[in-house]
DNA sequence: ACACTCTAATGGTCAAAGAAAGTCGAAGTA
DNA sequence: TACTTCGACTTTCTTTGACCATTAGAGTGT
């Protein structure tokens, strides 16, 4: 078996056991793996992205940490599917107006929550001289960003 | 756990006991954590910033002290404090994270909204390929359009 | 009393060392 | 060809120590 299997295998047993959340430290794992530290960070890239269902944080420097939130239930299928699927590598202003005042609708986000978004993604937001392309490439990693935390509090 | 965290909720603790201000002596600190005086700065510097939500003042000499105080303002002064002052062009991802918890700690937006406004300005989000100054540009410009519509909805 | 100086007691700054984690290209493997 | 693994180099955060700045109060001379 390969050892990014071995690792993934093991970091998914620590999230079975109770709760979404791990912290751990890279140091000690690679240790205990006998491996090169980067070999962590591998795994976490080819195996525990966002379009796998999870997030990562961590913190360098003394007391440094790494810890993986599993995003993925149930419940989020639907804003899983737009992340997914829906919202490819590029979304004009109309278009986030239009998925953000259904997410309304469905009462997946509040009011208030509905507006937020949209002034993230506005025009005056992103009102830098820019093409519209690699605006509209913006506007697909922030509305894919922001739906990734809601799916993550939804896990419930 | 790291000892400038010990620290920060040390001082944390002190605050929370009543008054919204306290006092304390660098070297009696010091010497309570068994670390160098300078440490004591550090975690004003990193912890205890405006940015933070706190204000200190100290003196030197015979009877030096330094006083720490927690800054309350009202939801819109902040937004407008931010809005107009704090946030210029250019805010790094770190300064953005800062700013969006102190607007959650004084309940100016919720814990949803908080992480909604996190995701926006989020590295993941503005992974494109654009020099670190322009995305911090647009980070400015998210953040600004953002807290406008919070204004607005406060005042309805 | 008064003014002046000296000194001990504070706190401040900054650069360097230490302690993690991240990146990326080269080499290995299936 | 695509996926793995490694390791040299980078970046970020923490901790310390040497040196600097300020202040209150004691001592001294008039």
């Amino acid at each position: 078996m390969r050892l990014s299997d071995s690792i993934e295998s093991f970091i998914k047993e620590m999230l079975d056991d109770g709760s979404a959340e791990v912290e751990l430290k890279r140091n000690e794992l690679a240790e205990y793996f006998r491996c090169a530290p980067s070999q962590i960070n591998y795994v976490l890239a080819t195996r525990f992205s966002p379009d796998h269902g999870y997030l990562t944080e961590s913190r360098r420097g003394g007391g440094g940490y790494i810890r993986i939130v599993r995003v993925v239930q149930s419940g989020s299928q639907r804003l899983m599917y737009l992340v997914n699927e829906r919202i490819g590598d590029s979304l004009t202003g109309e278009e986030c107006i239009r998925l953000i005042s259904q997410l309304k609708e469905a009462e997946v986000v509040t009011a208030d929550e509905a507006s937020l978004m949209a002034a993230a993604v506005s025009a005056r937001a992103l009102s830098v001289p820019l093409t519209d392309e690699l605006k509209n490439a913006m506007r697909a990693r922030i509305m894919k960003s922001m739906l990734m935390t809601i799916a993550a509090r939804n896990k419930g």
